[in-house]
RNA sequence: GCGGGUGUAGUUCAAUGGUAGAACGGAAGCCUUCCAAGCUUCACACGAGGGUUCGAUUCCCUUCGCCCGCUCCA
């Protein structure tokens, strides 16, 4: 609901959610920690319900003899917990291994910073100066070197058979003269920085004796659990293809820049499903998936203004990947027509299961082959185990293709929480106007459901009953009391946090005003602010079919 | 990681080289018959660590956090 894509707006948020408990820097009393953020009492209640909005939504409610509208078929699914340490060989053979840890040199002059390994360059002298010149190209390197070149040396360009050149282009990574280096943007030798270690991994140690062999890595994706489990997921739980794997759980990547509240953070929970199916279906059930994930969105109550669902471009697909699209939201720390991605549904083909079985890929042409090491031998060897799928049926064996729905549940979580923010102007009985704070969160993830108020504190009787009306309903659901202050401002403080209902215990409820109204209470809506008379006897039933 | 800005109660803001005020919010009490009423009382802050100084929240340095830009982003 949010109305300006402003800092001003978000400020007011990340102030809200402090104030009112929903999340906090990570160890704010020793200064605090940038990119980890701690949930507090009412964030970690509508976290806890945002997934499990999505566990049902995946898994329990699930019924593998129904075919769900969109779906090609039937399937079946189910969800495992895999650990946070993994094999070192997962990340090798996964890619997330080579991929994660690069060499970086920074400019100390342009301000860029480069891979290491993917500066090219080659040494040029003119008039007895001589420079290493270097470039980043996809494109002609030696051409793009000799138009710095000429530009360092502020040659004309059809001198440029005054350069003299001492040797081919080559990589940066066999230079160690760095003082001598024209980095890529510069205009100066000597600015680059030496090569510095991005590890993007988080790295441990298995056992208490540190040793190069022991060291193991904090996962940087949930899904290679579900990868690795295939064969006990098929072989434990009669699962057969299509069928899809549930995961939820924290993973951990050192960015460099960790930024806007919990969008970027260091440590972040997924929620990831792996979804298994014949070669030939896959496509099908990629248009399934990402349909039905945005849609899941659309239902807990996101505004579909800001909501999108964004097909990659061919370049910017993962090399493995035969169609990846996003579902993306326009955070208010987004510029115009800017969004932030919550969630990628990727069809991820054989990559996976044939990575685990075969070791490391790389595309080569259209193929995607083993990746091999100096000595001709596979770089990551793969597990050998025998991750194909034998079709009772069809009697055919084949690899299952990959569709995988992976959202981040803490952006999904800032995303309804930035969503449901509204600042409304409201006109008071005296006619003055006033600004109500209202949290719009769809009842099913609010984290408290319902707050229960005796209309006045000192009558003993609407006390009492109050308590009875909360006793009713704490089993069900989660209820707050509150007894303190004007009944306006109790309402008020649920607002802002988001409750979508409020009980009010009056004195027609203990049977001063007549029988007709005895055991009746108010329910307050939230949104609207409108009040009606239900019987206490029909309040849970009332209330249970809202927040469902 | 680089550059710029910034840091005072929970929040939004003051003041000051002699350790800090307010409003809102919070807690307790009185009162109150449905949308932040009133009265009384109370609690709560100079991000952290050094240095200069008789004395630092104020000046200097370092560090941490936050914001903006760059960079990075399976």
């Amino acid at each position: 609901m949010a109305e300006t894509n402003s800092n001003d707006q978000m400020e007011k948020i990340v102030s809200l959610c402090r104030r009112r408990g929903f999340i906090f820097q990570s160890s704010e009393i020793y200064g605090g920690l940038n990119g980890l953020w701690d949930y507090g009492p009412l964030g970690v209640a509508l976290k806890r319900n945002i997934k499990e909005a999505w566990w049902r939504d995946m898994v329990t409610a699930h019924n593998e003899r129904v075919q769900p509208e969109g779906a090609p078929k039937p399937f079946q699914m189910t969800g495992i917990e895999s650990s946070i340490i993994m094999h070192p060989r997962v990340w090798k053979t996964s890619g997330h291994y080579d991929l994660f840890s690069d060499m970086m040199v920074d400019c100390r002059k342009s301000k860029r910073r480069y891979r290491h390994d993917h500066i090219k360059g080659a040494w040029v002298e003119h008039d007895g100066q001589k420079a290493f010149v270097t470039c980043v190209t996809d494109g002609d390197a030696k051409e793009e070197i000799t138009r710095r070149a000429l530009q360092y040396f502020k040659l004309k360009a059809k001198y440029a058979d005054k350069l003299v050149w001492h040797g081919d282009v080559t990589d940066l990574t066999t230079i160690s003269e760095t003082d001598q280096v024209l980095a890529p943007d510069a205009k100066e030798l000597g600015t680059l920085t030496e090569p510095r270690e991005f590890n993007l991994m988080f790295e441990t140690h298995i056992g208490a004796m540190r040793s190069d062999d022991s060291t193991a890595f904090l996962r940087p994706e949930t899904a290679q659990g579900m990868f690795v489990n295939f064969r006990n997921v098929v072989d434990s739980s009669r699962m057969k293809v299509p069928f899809g794997i549930a995961q939820q759980g924290k993973s951990f990547r050192n960015e460099i820049t960790p930024r806007n509240f919990t969008f970027r953070t260091r440590e972040f929970e997924q929620m990831e499903m792996e979804f298994f199916c014949h070669p030939s279906e896959s496509r099908e059930w990629y248009q399934f998936w990402r349909d039905r994930r945005f849609n899941w969105y659309v239902d807990l109550g996101i505004n579909k203004e800001r909501l999108i669902l964004r097909d990659h471009e061919q370049a910017e697909l993962a090399h493995y990947s035969v169609g990846t699209a996003d579902v993306e939201y326009a955070f208010p720390f987004c510029e115009e027509g800017e969004y932030g991605e919550l969630e990628g549904i990727a069809h991820r083909g054989d990559f996976d299961l044939r990575s685990h079985m075969e070791g490391k890929l790389v595309r080569e042409g259209d193929e995607l082959v083993v990746e091999q090491g100096e000595d001709g031998k596979p770089k990551y060897p793969g597990s050998g185990k025998d991750l194909t799928y034998h079709d009772e049926e069809t009697k055919e064996r084949f690899v299952p293709h990959v569709i995988e729905p992976a959202a981040g549940a803490d952006r999904t979580v800032l995303a309804f929480i930035c969503d449901a923010y509204e600042e409304e102007e409201i006109t008071n009985e005296k006619g003055k106007t006033e600004t109500r704070v209202v949290m719009h969160f769809h009842p099913r993830i609010a984290p408290v459901k319902v707050g229960v108020f005796p209309l006045l504190k000192n009558k003993p009787e609407l006390v009492a009953k109050a308590m009875e009306v909360r006793a009713l309903l704490q089993p069900y659901m989660t209820v707050f009391y509150d007894e303190t202050g004007a009944i306006g401002r109790r309402y008020r403080r649920q607002d802002e946090v988001g409750t979508p209902f409020g009980v009010t215990i009056d004195f027609d409820t203990i049977g001063e005003n007549g029988d007709a109204t005895k055991d009746t209470v108010t329910l307050r809506d939230r949104d609207s602010m409108e009040q009606r008379r239900v019987k206490t006897e029909d309040l849970l039933g009332i209330l249970l079919k809202e927040i469902m």
